[in-house]
Order: structure tokens, then sequence, then C-alpha cells
DNA sequence: CTAAAAATTGATCATTTAATCAAAAAACTG
DNA sequence: CAGTTTTTTGATTAAATGATCAATTTTTAG
């Protein structure tokens, strides 16, 4: 009768919780250990609770990495586009999403390096690995920011370019930060941060 | 007699060959299902030989995906600074870059996975990915991209940008589109390599 | 050609894995 | 509180893993 209607309308109260403490705990693994030796035994004794009972509340151990991965995507994708709606003009949303996807990164690193080791180990059911799944509903996020641009070229703020190389561009230059401890050691966020921003707003103007 | 300086001297005709043929087939095997499912058992089977004959020529299966990841990292990166280094100018030689190491995506399909694969999942003794060792000795296509951009500034033929920041962009521009399927559905080699080009030369011009 | 060295195999080992199950404990319900 | 359902556990299972070893085949050298 509390929160029901998150994944099919059953599940009671403990077993959400329960499955929140499991998630958290196959974070704070995948974090420590990587995903490759994440064995549902890791996770358990990080979790402080005994294997059978991640098998109860998950069909499988990718059903497990499944709704974690889920959770993960939901809770970067509605932190960046909070902050992008709040902005109003093409050149402030631009900004704000480039500041806040790499923001969000530096306030939740666990988070993040728990995303990358499930997208590129995790894999459905006919061994597509994630990251060259072609996820048929958009990415939200890519969606945001290639209307960012449109709406800025219309307006004519912005000016002449590829649509999706920008877009995967500025998507490339936010994730590569993360995935480049030679440029993590050498540039602060904040620095890397702003300097981007300043980057892609020359590399975008009419 | 014939090539031994490779690893440590020793090492007959015989065993180069096999060790070669041992790797050949673990590209095939992380390609094909990859790092998680890739036992020894499965690259035997690629490579027609038993598991024991892996274990005798590679001392391990870190090892083995060791010398892969050496092999891997130096087959593209002379392949493109050989591009680069045919080119003069600051100008030419970026774009030489950015062509190349597409390109090498394109022609190597495999290899870009099987890289892919290794350094996203496999570890050094400490425990530490590969993704997240900051390499002492410099990456040099890194280091190479870094000096064509510190040139171009020299000569006044780029403008003022933050070097790591303009460096750390364009590899993930270049990364993200290996990275990206509905991009790489979206818009063909070619086109994303050339619009990439004009996106970059835009972004650093003086 | 023969003996030594190198290469290769099949069998085997101890471990680890994800998953299952019956039984116990805890929470809920009327 | 008594009965029912949900939750949790410990033990167990079958399968797979990386690695080792003695035995065999192939190659190399003298």
């Amino acid at each position: 009768m509390k929160e029901e209607t998150k994944t099919q309308g059953k599940s009671s109260f403990i077993a959400e919780a329960r499955r929140e403490q499991i998630m958290e705990a196959a974070i704070r693994t995948l974090d420590e250990i990587g995903y490759v030796s994440a064995s549902l035994s890791q996770i358990a004794k990080r979790a402080g609770i005994s294997t059978a009972l991640i098998s109860y509340h998950f069909s499988d151990k990718q059903d497990l990495m499944n709704h974690l991965l889920m959770k993960l995507v939901e809770q970067s994708t509605s932190y960046i586009l909070d902050r992008v709606e709040q902005a109003s003009t093409p050149q402030e949303k631009l900004s704000a999403f480039i500041t806040a996807s790499l923001a969000y990164q530096g306030t939740h690193p666990a988070h993040n390096t728990a995303l990358v080791e499930i997208v590129f180990n995790a894999r459905t059911p006919d061994n597509v690995p994630y990251y060259k799944l072609d996820e048929e509903e958009e990415d939200p996020l890519l969606q945001t920011l290639g209307t960012i641009l449109r709406e800025g070229q219309e307006h004519g703020v912005f000016g002449d370019f590829h649509l999706s190389v920008m877009s995967n561009m500025i998507q490339g230059a936010i994730g590569e930060y993360m995935l480049n401890p030679a440029v993590i050691g050498r540039v602060d966020l904040e620095t890397y941060s702003s300097e981007l921003v300043r980057i892609i707003h020359r590399a975008v103007r009419a």
C-alpha cells in the first residue's frame, strides 16, 4: 500500500527496501572489485546477507544487474535534466548540460564506476553487450542534447554543424574525463568543466 | 635466431608463431563472446588447440591478456602515428590524427572490440582496472596529439585553449563513435570523420 | 639415426560459481 | 493470539574455471 507501482505493482515495503539494499551493495562491490569478480557471494557479503536472499529478490544475476543499470541511468539522467530545465537559452542549457554531467561524475564516483562496469560487461540474453546495444527508445540525454543544439541553430545562436556528430563529440568529451586518469590527474573537475564549456561554445557559435 | 628480441630474447620460432595464433584466437573470442565468457577453453576451441597449451605459452590468463593488450595498442598506435608523420602542418597533422584513428576503428572492428573488452575488464595484480590505470609512461597517442596542438598554438595557426582539455575532448570524440551504436547507425564513418575534422578545426582555429 | 629438448595433450585438481530447496524465522492478518 | 504468508538462511548441487602434471608426440641437434 505504500510504494508498489515501481516494478509490477506487487512487492511489499520490506521487499523493496531489501532490493535497494542489495543494489546498493552491488554498487559498492562493482566499484571495489569490478564486474568480473562481483559474484553473488561478494555482493551478499557487503550487504550482510546470504546469497540465497539475492536469488530470492532477483530472479537472476542478470536481473539484478539490469535493475541496477536502470536505476543508475535514471538517477544520473534526472540529475542532469533537472539542471538543464532550469536554464532558458540554448547557450545556458548547453552549459548546464555539460556542467551537470561532469558534476554528477564528481559527486557520485562509485555510481559512475558501477555504471561503467555494468555497461561494458553485462550482456543481454542474446549475448549483445550493452555498450553495443542500439537502444530502441532513444537515450533521453542524447535526445535532450540534440534538441538543445537544434534549437540553438534554429534561433541562429548556433552556427552550422552536423548535429549527430556534434552531439556525439560533446558526449564523448564528457565521458572521456572519467575514463582518462592521465587527464584527471592533470586538471581538476572544475577547470575541466569550465574549459570544456568554453571550447564547446566556441565550436557551436554562429 | 630469427625473431627473438620481441619478449625476452628466448622463445623459438614455433613458440612465437603459436603465441600469435593464440592471441589471434583470443581476439576472436573477445569479439564474439566478451571478456566475461572468454575462458581459456573458449579461446583454445577457437585456436583448435588444448587449453593446456595456452598455459604452456602464457604463464597466466592475465599474462595472455597483457600481451594481447600491448599488441593491440602498439598496432593501432603505429597505424595512426605513421599517417600523422606523413603530414606537415599542424592542421594537416590534426586531420590525419582524427581520420586515421577513425579509419583504424573502421578497418579493424574486432581488434577494437577486443581492446575495449580487455581495457574495461582486465586488472593489474593490485586489482586496478586498466581503464583507471594512470600510465606512467605517457600514452604516445595522447602525447602526439598534445604536441600537434601545442605546435599549432606556437605557430599561431591554432588559437587559445586549454591543451589537456582539448586533447581529451578530441580523444573522447574519436572513441565515442565506436561506443555509440545510435550514432553509428545514423551516420557512416566517412561522414563522421569529415564532419568531426571540420568541427575540430573550427574549435581550434586562431 | 639417435638422443635431447621443446611442444602438445588428456586427465585431473581444487575452487568458485549461480542457483535450488527444505526448513526456520519473522512479519502480517483477522 | 493463532494461522498464514513472506522473508531468510544454511546446505547442497551441478557446472565451469584456471592451473598442473605425467605421458606422448614432434622438433631440433649432433
